[in-house]
DNA sequence: TCGATGCATCGACGGTTGTCAATGCATCAC
DNA sequence: GTGATGCATTGACAACCGTCGATGCATCGA
């Protein structure tokens, strides 16, 4: 099984500030493409609530109730954020706990100092 | 004629981190929608170009070509990183000039530190 | 072994979004 | 005035997105 690696390396080549002169279109795409991840109010409202827990982690039994959506959502808004980085899963027995990316909160933040 | 003041005041109560506990739903809202804004690649590329430009701003008539798509369409993003207050839009004679709001992008910066 | 539990996937549905051509509206040059 | 120019708005359309119920798949406890 595949460990569900994020699509955007994020230690790596990312990213290019965005007031720091043109961007390629990848570098666009793949900040647009994070960007995006963030763009619900349910899915900041996701890690907001996995930021508040006692280990800066949880399962998606913690968050079903607390955003009041059903648990196939909150699954595929997790997946979401998974596949671009935000946040990494790991499966403890029968529970997938998820943590936020420190580094890739970093390099978002710093893409977007002015 | 409306001012084209932004849906959001970012100088003011803008914008608590993500990482710093369970936020209001309106809070989130808010955050998502300037973070949805900047969930398209083009947006983000007519940001890096404006903050390219010479005197960091720039009107459509600058844009259109860099980015190869239509004219309306260019209009319609600007408009929306405008309407999250990404963005400012001074009418100077018949030209359309936009410049990059470095509070919001700090408040945004500061949100998403780690 | 078997039921229960936690989560992901699937299929479906309405709403939103990005794009364009056509059009409208000011403003400028003459 | 008149034509040209720069931009916004409108209407249309395909693609995408958020949501749900139903279902499938592991894992755990008895």
């Amino acid at each position: 099984m595949p460990r569900s690696l994020p699509l955007v390396d994020v230690a790596a080549a990312c990213c290019s500030p965005v007031t720091g002169g043109v961007l390629a279109a990848e570098d666009a795409e793949r900040l647009a493409r994070m960007f995006k991840a963030l763009g619900d109010p349910t899915r900041v409202r996701l890690l907001s609530l996995i930021a508040a827990q006692p280990e800066r982690e949880a399962c998606i039994c913690d968050l079903v109730e607390p955003v009041g959506l059903s648990q196939p959502t909150v699954s595929h808004h997790m997946k979401q954020l998974v596949e671009v980085g935000i946040v990494v899963r790991e499966q403890r027995g029968r529970w997938a706990f998820y943590r936020l990316v420190e580094e890739t909160f970093a390099a978002l933040s710093a893409a977007l100092r002015p």
